[in-house]
DNA sequence: CATTAAATAGAACGATCGTTCTTTTTTATC
DNA sequence: GATAAAAAAGAACGATCGTTCTATTTAATG
């Protein structure tokens, strides 16, 4: 057998952490709430990590990864140029509203958690938020060079963003149920795509 | 003696609570923590209040009033039209980025904690939020009687918060001092209106 | 299958949380 | 200034947190 059952029983771990953060928030998880969701228990939880530090740092890396699945790879499949930009958003959208994440995107969740942090899960966070908003600003530049139009590639990066965040709240807090497709006309708008 | 002791005590107390709020946020504000802020005793502090959850909502609503008279009521002295909409998100930035908020907006990060909750501190929020909401919606309605503009008063507020929210995490949690003044000029380019 | 290592359980720890109760101090009022 | 009321302090509570240590069970290996 060439997977351990630690690398199991810990992929297990992530993937139920991910779903209580989506619902708590990577800063609010707890070992022991975890651990009785894995039917685990505490310290057989913690041994796979050592601390809630790593923990938190492993889930993020592990959110990242399938962020990278699940919303670049098939944003990136599309060929550059303002329907790239359109396929990017369709698709950071639809992991926001993902039922695998009844309360949103556990990333942005936690940028206004450890924004006011220090030390290395706050870090680590900042260096996924950073990197995507470049993927983003990238993307932007070479739809530029493809598409003859002249969007400032910060600026829609931070509106692409801003977007991002208020069709969170409106839709979670709010309960508006149009607000991710509001997001979505919005985007289109600005980037000067037709969606057809 | 108008004023009661009580009540100096309990504006302090909310005082130093917006402030604290600012930088861990109104979820994570702890009896114990603000007491000693305020050199009182734990109980002493909790009499004013009854209960966690009674504190945070008169927080919240301390919050508000302050807003009111910090933001809304400098912005709503501007007449109808374009300049009011630019005038609501130059007060509004300015609020986030005020020295007595070191971590910002404290309703706006309590926006991601409390999405996933339920209760009266959850439905206060939801509620101030909404409000503000219709405030931005109806401005941007009366400027397109006023200015002849055809701003969507929906996609308009959504956009306003998006920049808002946006200008947060880049100034807060990545470090991006420009965030602030390229929020205003996204604004200012998306209702059109010229800075001059 | 026996042996060793890895994985997990269980118990206990110190710390901190919100809340409650009683006592003391301070304030307001006559 | 005496008196009653209000405000604050102090101690204790049960609960929960992350972490650590030891014992037990399970899995991997020769």
């Amino acid at each position: 057998m060439q997977e351990t059952k630690a690398q199991r029983t810990r992929a297990q771990i992530l993937s139920v952490a991910q779903h209580e953060a989506s619902l708590v928030g990577i800063d609010a998880l707890t070992l022991g709430g975890l651990a009785a969701s894995c039917n685990l228990s505490k310290s057989g939880l913690n041994a796979h990590f050592g601390s809630k530090e790593a923990l938190q740092i492993a889930v993020i890396d592990a959110i990242a990864e399938r962020f990278r699945v699940e919303v670049a790879q098939p944003a990136f499949s599309v060929p550059p140029g303002l329907a790239q930009l359109d396929a990017i958003m369709v698709h950071w959208i639809a992991w926001s509203d993902h039922p695998d994440r009844p309360g949103g995107c556990q990333l942005i969740a936690a940028s206004f958690d450890f924004d006011g942090m220090e030390g290395n899960v706050r870090n680590r966070l900042a260096d996924w938020i950073n990197a995507w908003r470049s993927v983003i600003a990238d993307a932007v530049g070479r739809a530029n060079g493809v598409d003859k139009t002249n969007l400032d590639p910060q600026q829609t990066s931070s509106l692409a963003y801003g977007l991002y965040m208020a069709q969170h709240v409106e839709r979670l807090l709010l309960g508006d149920e149009s607000a991710s497709p509001r997001a979505l006309t919005q985007w289109r708008r600005h980037i000067g795509h037709d969606d057809t």
